[in-house]
DNA sequence: TATTGTTATACTCTATAACTATA
DNA sequence: TATAGTTATAGAGTATAACAATA
Protein backbone atom coordinates (compact mmCIF):
# COMPACT_ATOMS: atom_id res chain seq x y z
CA UNK A 1 0.00 0.00 0.00
CA UNK A 2 1.96 2.90 -1.38
CA UNK A 3 5.03 2.72 -0.26
CA UNK A 4 6.66 4.12 -2.87
CA UNK A 5 4.95 7.70 -2.43
CA UNK A 6 5.95 6.78 1.38
CA UNK A 7 9.49 6.89 0.32
CA UNK A 8 9.50 9.15 -1.69
CA UNK A 9 8.16 12.08 0.42
CA UNK A 10 9.79 11.05 3.62
CA UNK A 11 13.18 11.05 1.38
CA UNK A 12 12.42 14.57 0.91
CA UNK A 13 11.69 15.76 3.97
CA UNK A 14 14.42 14.14 5.80
CA UNK A 15 17.47 12.81 3.50
CA UNK A 16 19.36 16.02 3.81
CA UNK A 17 22.99 15.43 4.05
CA UNK A 18 25.14 12.39 2.18
CA UNK A 19 24.07 8.84 3.65
CA UNK A 20 20.06 9.01 2.78
CA UNK A 21 19.45 6.63 5.38
CA UNK A 22 15.98 7.80 5.35
CA UNK A 23 14.92 5.06 2.87
CA UNK A 24 16.03 2.21 5.73
CA UNK A 25 14.29 4.09 8.50
CA UNK A 26 11.10 4.13 7.07
CA UNK A 27 11.51 0.50 5.33
CA UNK A 28 12.18 -0.72 9.26
CA UNK A 29 8.90 0.73 10.71
CA UNK A 30 7.38 -0.67 7.91
CA UNK A 31 8.16 -3.75 8.25
CA UNK A 32 8.21 -3.71 12.57
CA UNK A 33 4.10 -2.87 12.12
CA UNK A 34 4.08 -5.79 9.71
CA UNK A 35 5.82 -7.89 12.25
CA UNK A 36 3.83 -7.10 15.20
CA UNK A 37 0.52 -7.64 13.71
CA UNK A 38 1.66 -11.08 13.07
CA UNK A 39 0.74 -11.66 16.73
CA UNK A 40 -2.66 -9.66 16.12
CA UNK A 41 -3.82 -11.95 13.62
CA UNK A 42 -2.07 -15.13 14.95
CA UNK A 43 -3.93 -14.09 18.19
CA UNK A 44 -7.26 -13.91 16.71
CA UNK A 45 -8.62 -17.17 15.77
CA UNK A 46 -7.97 -17.93 19.37
CA UNK A 47 -9.63 -15.00 20.56
CA UNK A 48 -6.67 -13.41 22.23
CA UNK A 49 -5.53 -9.88 21.98
CA UNK A 50 -2.34 -8.83 20.27
CA UNK A 51 -1.13 -8.20 23.86
CA UNK A 52 -2.31 -11.46 25.24
CA UNK A 53 -0.32 -13.01 22.17
CA UNK A 54 2.95 -11.30 22.61
CA UNK A 55 3.07 -12.21 26.74
CA UNK A 56 2.32 -15.67 25.79
CA UNK A 57 4.76 -15.93 23.01
CA UNK A 58 7.40 -13.67 24.94
CA UNK A 59 7.03 -16.58 28.15
CA UNK A 60 7.33 -19.83 26.34
CA UNK A 61 10.20 -18.85 24.51
CA UNK A 62 11.89 -18.33 28.42
CA UNK A 63 10.00 -21.35 30.04
CA UNK A 64 9.33 -18.74 33.51
CA UNK A 65 10.33 -15.09 33.85
CA UNK A 66 10.30 -12.68 36.23
CA UNK A 67 7.57 -9.78 36.15
CA UNK A 68 10.46 -7.60 36.46
CA UNK A 69 12.23 -8.76 33.12
CA UNK A 70 9.27 -9.31 31.15
CA UNK A 71 8.16 -5.58 31.57
CA UNK A 72 11.59 -4.63 30.42
CA UNK A 73 11.01 -7.25 27.49
CA UNK A 74 7.55 -6.14 26.20
CA UNK A 75 8.34 -2.10 27.38
CA UNK A 76 5.77 -2.10 29.81
CA UNK A 77 5.24 0.00 33.01
CA UNK A 78 5.08 -2.69 36.18
CA UNK A 79 1.31 -2.17 37.06
CA UNK A 80 0.36 -2.34 33.36
CA UNK A 81 2.14 -6.19 33.39
CA UNK A 82 0.26 -6.18 36.42
CA UNK A 83 -3.10 -6.23 34.56
CA UNK A 84 -1.64 -7.84 31.14
CA UNK A 85 -1.21 -11.11 33.37
CA UNK A 86 -4.07 -10.82 35.74
CA UNK A 87 -6.09 -11.30 32.72
CA UNK A 88 -4.11 -14.45 31.91
CA UNK A 89 -4.16 -15.74 34.53
CA UNK A 90 -8.06 -15.15 35.38
CA UNK A 91 -8.42 -17.29 31.89
CA UNK A 92 -6.11 -19.79 33.01
CA UNK A 93 -3.02 -19.14 30.79
CA UNK A 94 -0.50 -18.30 33.54
CA UNK A 95 0.26 -18.97 37.30
CA UNK A 96 2.30 -16.28 39.44
CA UNK A 97 4.80 -18.25 41.89
CA UNK A 98 6.57 -16.54 44.67
CA UNK A 99 10.47 -16.70 44.41
CA UNK A 100 11.58 -18.27 47.97
CA UNK A 101 14.82 -17.05 47.19
CA UNK A 102 13.34 -13.10 47.36
CA UNK A 103 9.90 -13.09 48.24
CA UNK A 104 9.08 -9.85 46.85
CA UNK A 105 9.75 -11.20 43.11
CA UNK A 106 7.13 -13.52 41.40
CA UNK A 107 7.86 -16.12 38.65
CA UNK A 108 5.27 -16.54 35.74
CA UNK A 109 5.01 -19.36 34.00
CA UNK A 110 2.45 -20.96 31.91
CA UNK A 111 -0.54 -23.62 32.43
CA UNK A 112 -0.97 -26.55 29.65
CA UNK A 113 -3.82 -24.33 28.28
CA UNK A 114 -1.09 -21.50 28.12
CA UNK A 115 1.43 -23.54 26.75
CA UNK A 116 -1.22 -24.73 23.97
CA UNK A 117 -2.10 -21.35 22.85
CA UNK A 118 1.00 -20.12 22.85
CA UNK A 119 2.73 -22.68 20.94
CA UNK A 120 -0.18 -22.87 18.57
CA UNK A 121 0.45 -18.82 18.22
CA UNK A 122 4.30 -18.75 18.22
CA UNK A 123 4.12 -20.79 15.70
CA UNK A 124 1.55 -19.10 13.26
CA UNK A 125 3.73 -16.42 14.02
CA UNK A 126 7.18 -18.05 12.59
CA UNK A 127 5.78 -19.61 9.60
CA UNK A 128 4.59 -16.38 8.49
CA UNK A 129 7.79 -15.12 9.32
CA UNK A 130 9.65 -17.25 7.82
CA UNK A 131 7.42 -17.64 4.79
CA UNK A 132 8.28 -13.67 4.53
CA UNK A 133 11.66 -14.72 4.47
CA UNK A 134 11.65 -17.93 2.11
CA UNK A 135 12.66 -16.03 -0.99
CA UNK A 136 15.91 -14.75 0.48
CA UNK A 137 19.13 -16.80 -0.33
CA UNK A 138 20.56 -18.68 2.57
CA UNK A 139 23.14 -16.29 2.69
CA UNK A 140 21.20 -13.10 2.81
CA UNK A 141 19.20 -14.82 5.42
CA UNK A 142 22.01 -15.07 7.51
CA UNK A 143 23.78 -11.93 7.15
CA UNK A 144 20.52 -10.28 7.48
CA UNK A 145 20.30 -11.70 11.13
CA UNK A 146 23.54 -10.44 12.31
CA UNK A 147 23.04 -6.63 11.42
CA UNK A 148 19.49 -6.86 13.29
CA UNK A 149 21.10 -8.54 15.63
CA UNK A 150 23.37 -5.50 15.93
CA UNK A 151 21.02 -3.33 15.59
CA UNK A 152 18.72 -4.35 18.34
CA UNK A 153 21.77 -4.40 21.07
CA UNK A 154 22.92 -1.10 19.67
CA UNK A 155 19.58 0.27 20.21
CA UNK A 156 18.58 -1.60 23.81
CA UNK A 157 20.95 0.27 25.27
CA UNK A 158 20.42 4.23 24.46
CA UNK A 159 24.06 5.41 25.41
CA UNK A 160 25.58 8.26 23.38
CA UNK B 1 23.75 -11.44 21.78
CA UNK B 2 27.61 -9.78 22.69
CA UNK B 3 28.89 -9.32 19.42
CA UNK B 4 30.93 -6.54 20.39
CA UNK B 5 33.65 -8.28 20.04
CA UNK B 6 33.82 -8.37 16.36
CA UNK B 7 35.23 -6.19 13.94
CA UNK B 8 32.74 -6.80 10.97
CA UNK B 9 28.88 -6.84 10.94
CA UNK B 10 28.23 -9.47 8.03
CA UNK B 11 28.70 -13.07 8.69
CA UNK B 12 30.22 -13.51 11.78
CA UNK B 13 28.26 -12.67 14.11
CA UNK B 14 25.34 -15.77 12.73
CA UNK B 15 27.32 -19.28 13.84
CA UNK B 16 25.78 -20.91 10.48
CA UNK B 17 24.65 -24.07 12.32
CA UNK B 18 22.21 -25.84 9.99
CA UNK B 19 18.69 -24.22 8.92
CA UNK B 20 17.51 -23.40 12.08
CA UNK B 21 15.58 -19.55 11.08
CA UNK B 22 14.38 -19.15 14.73
CA UNK B 23 16.89 -16.90 15.45
CA UNK B 24 15.96 -14.82 12.23
CA UNK B 25 12.27 -14.44 13.62
CA UNK B 26 13.09 -13.68 17.17
CA UNK B 27 16.02 -11.45 15.94
CA UNK B 28 12.97 -9.59 13.96
CA UNK B 29 10.09 -9.55 16.84
CA UNK B 30 13.29 -8.23 19.33
CA UNK B 31 14.12 -5.32 16.64
CA UNK B 32 9.65 -4.80 15.69
CA UNK B 33 9.17 -3.81 19.42
CA UNK B 34 12.57 -1.28 19.55
CA UNK B 35 11.56 0.01 16.67
CA UNK B 36 7.59 1.46 17.31
CA UNK B 37 8.64 1.56 20.99
CA UNK B 38 10.17 4.52 19.48
CA UNK B 39 7.32 6.15 18.92
CA UNK B 40 6.20 5.95 22.56
CA UNK B 41 9.43 7.56 23.29
CA UNK B 42 9.45 10.35 20.75
CA UNK B 43 5.69 11.02 21.47
CA UNK B 44 6.04 10.89 25.24
CA UNK B 45 7.76 14.43 25.42
CA UNK B 46 4.91 16.14 24.25
CA UNK B 47 2.21 14.10 26.16
CA UNK B 48 1.34 11.91 22.43
CA UNK B 49 0.42 8.19 23.17
CA UNK B 50 2.20 6.01 20.87
CA UNK B 51 -0.53 5.45 18.92
CA UNK B 52 -1.57 9.29 18.65
CA UNK B 53 2.47 10.11 17.17
CA UNK B 54 2.18 7.20 14.57
CA UNK B 55 -1.18 8.72 13.40
CA UNK B 56 0.57 12.14 13.04
CA UNK B 57 3.72 10.60 12.00
CA UNK B 58 1.53 8.65 9.03
CA UNK B 59 -0.37 12.08 7.96
CA UNK B 60 2.40 13.61 7.52
CA UNK B 61 4.67 12.02 5.06
CA UNK B 62 1.41 12.05 3.27
CA UNK B 63 0.49 15.21 3.76
CA UNK B 64 -3.46 14.09 3.00
CA UNK B 65 -5.33 10.66 3.62
CA UNK B 66 -8.87 9.56 3.42
CA UNK B 67 -9.90 7.83 6.93
CA UNK B 68 -10.07 4.31 4.44
CA UNK B 69 -6.30 4.62 3.14
CA UNK B 70 -5.29 5.31 6.73
CA UNK B 71 -7.11 2.34 8.41
CA UNK B 72 -5.29 0.20 6.06
CA UNK B 73 -2.48 1.69 7.18
CA UNK B 74 -2.44 1.66 10.45
CA UNK B 75 -4.35 -1.88 10.40
CA UNK B 76 -7.63 -0.53 12.47
CA UNK B 77 -11.11 -0.57 12.26
CA UNK B 78 -12.71 2.09 10.86
CA UNK B 79 -14.40 2.67 14.04
CA UNK B 80 -10.96 3.01 16.25
CA UNK B 81 -9.83 5.52 13.87
CA UNK B 82 -12.36 6.97 14.34
CA UNK B 83 -12.16 7.57 18.06
CA UNK B 84 -7.91 7.92 17.25
CA UNK B 85 -8.81 10.97 14.82
CA UNK B 86 -11.48 12.59 17.34
CA UNK B 87 -8.96 12.72 20.03
CA UNK B 88 -6.46 14.44 17.61
CA UNK B 89 -8.54 16.85 16.14
CA UNK B 90 -10.14 17.51 19.84
CA UNK B 91 -6.87 18.88 20.59
CA UNK B 92 -6.72 20.89 17.65
CA UNK B 93 -3.87 18.50 15.90
CA UNK B 94 -5.58 17.67 12.92
CA UNK B 95 -9.14 18.37 10.75
CA UNK B 96 -11.23 15.99 8.75
CA UNK B 97 -12.69 17.47 5.32
CA UNK B 98 -15.51 16.38 3.02
CA UNK B 99 -14.47 14.90 -0.35
CA UNK B 100 -17.05 17.03 -2.63
CA UNK B 101 -15.96 14.24 -5.20
CA UNK B 102 -17.21 11.05 -3.17
CA UNK B 103 -19.09 13.15 -0.38
CA UNK B 104 -19.08 9.45 2.35
CA UNK B 105 -15.45 9.87 2.43
CA UNK B 106 -13.30 12.46 4.45
CA UNK B 107 -9.62 13.85 4.21
CA UNK B 108 -7.59 13.59 7.01
CA UNK B 109 -4.93 16.74 7.46
CA UNK B 110 -2.87 18.16 9.99
CA UNK B 111 -3.01 21.18 11.56
CA UNK B 112 -0.25 23.98 12.31
CA UNK B 113 0.08 22.25 15.67
CA UNK B 114 -0.22 18.96 14.21
CA UNK B 115 2.74 19.66 11.74
CA UNK B 116 5.03 20.73 14.98
CA UNK B 117 4.21 18.19 16.48
CA UNK B 118 4.56 15.56 13.75
CA UNK B 119 7.63 17.03 12.61
CA UNK B 120 9.05 16.73 15.49
CA UNK B 121 8.16 13.01 16.74
CA UNK B 122 9.03 11.97 13.35
CA UNK B 123 12.47 13.62 13.58
CA UNK B 124 13.03 12.04 16.66
CA UNK B 125 12.33 8.60 15.61
CA UNK B 126 14.57 9.01 12.32
CA UNK B 127 17.22 10.51 14.40
CA UNK B 128 17.63 7.55 17.11
CA UNK B 129 16.51 5.40 14.25
CA UNK B 130 19.76 6.54 12.13
CA UNK B 131 22.01 6.00 15.26
CA UNK B 132 20.67 2.93 15.97
CA UNK B 133 22.13 2.09 12.29
CA UNK B 134 24.67 4.03 12.08
CA UNK B 135 27.43 2.04 12.68
CA UNK B 136 26.94 -0.35 9.90
CA UNK B 137 28.68 0.46 7.18
CA UNK B 138 27.35 2.33 4.20
CA UNK B 139 27.32 -0.78 2.19
CA UNK B 140 25.32 -2.95 4.70
CA UNK B 141 22.94 -0.34 5.14
CA UNK B 142 22.61 -0.68 1.70
CA UNK B 143 22.20 -3.97 1.28
CA UNK B 144 19.83 -4.29 4.76
CA UNK B 145 17.17 -1.83 3.17
CA UNK B 146 17.27 -3.82 0.08
CA UNK B 147 16.70 -7.01 2.39
CA UNK B 148 14.45 -5.26 4.88
CA UNK B 149 11.82 -3.94 1.25
CA UNK B 150 11.85 -7.21 0.08
CA UNK B 151 10.73 -9.11 2.71
CA UNK B 152 7.88 -5.73 3.69
CA UNK B 153 6.16 -6.11 0.28
CA UNK B 154 6.54 -9.66 0.71
CA UNK B 155 4.42 -9.67 4.09
CA UNK B 156 2.32 -7.03 2.78
CA UNK B 157 0.34 -9.13 0.30
CA UNK B 158 0.10 -12.66 2.57
CA UNK B 159 0.37 -14.17 -0.52
CA UNK B 160 3.06 -16.66 -0.33
C1' DT C 1 -26.65 -3.13 -2.87
C1' DA C 2 -22.13 -1.65 -1.58
C1' DT C 3 -19.09 1.73 0.40
C1' DT C 4 -17.55 5.36 3.83
C1' DG C 5 -17.82 6.70 7.93
C1' DT C 6 -20.03 7.51 12.77
C1' DT C 7 -22.07 6.16 17.25
C1' DA C 8 -23.03 2.95 21.14
C1' DT C 9 -21.21 -0.40 23.93
C1' DA C 10 -18.10 -3.22 26.34
C1' DC C 11 -14.01 -4.44 26.92
C1' DT C 12 -8.67 -4.36 27.10
C1' DC C 13 -4.59 -1.73 27.59
C1' DT C 14 -1.76 1.81 29.72
C1' DA C 15 0.55 5.13 32.83
C1' DT C 16 0.67 7.69 37.30
C1' DA C 17 0.33 7.67 42.03
C1' DA C 18 -0.04 5.58 46.35
C1' DC C 19 0.45 1.49 48.72
C1' DT C 20 2.35 -3.27 50.87
C1' DA C 21 5.91 -6.40 51.63
C1' DT C 22 10.12 -7.74 51.46
C1' DA C 23 15.34 -6.76 51.13
C1' DT D 1 16.37 3.25 51.86
C1' DA D 2 15.59 0.61 47.78
C1' DT D 3 13.29 -2.96 45.17
C1' DA D 4 9.28 -6.05 43.42
C1' DG D 5 4.98 -6.02 42.98
C1' DT D 6 -0.17 -4.67 43.66
C1' DT D 7 -4.24 -1.67 43.71
C1' DA D 8 -6.92 2.53 42.52
C1' DT D 9 -7.98 5.65 39.17
C1' DA D 10 -8.59 7.77 34.85
C1' DG D 11 -8.21 7.85 30.38
C1' DA D 12 -6.80 5.95 25.74
C1' DG D 13 -7.25 2.30 22.45
C1' DT D 14 -9.84 -1.40 20.21
C1' DA D 15 -13.40 -4.41 18.03
C1' DT D 16 -18.32 -5.61 17.16
C1' DA D 17 -22.69 -4.23 15.97
C1' DA D 18 -26.05 -1.12 14.45
C1' DC D 19 -26.76 2.99 12.05
C1' DA D 20 -26.82 7.09 8.44
C1' DA D 21 -25.54 8.97 4.22
C1' DT D 22 -23.86 8.61 -0.29
C1' DA D 23 -22.66 5.97 -4.43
Amino acid sequence: MGENVLGDELGDAVDDVEGRQAPLALALVDLSHLVLHLFADAGRAYDLTQQQTELLCAVIVRGRVRMNELGKILHLEKSSLSGLVDRAERRGLMIRTRDESDRRAYWVELTGEGIRLATQTHSDVTVRLDRMISHLSLDSQKRLTGVVNQITSAGARPDR
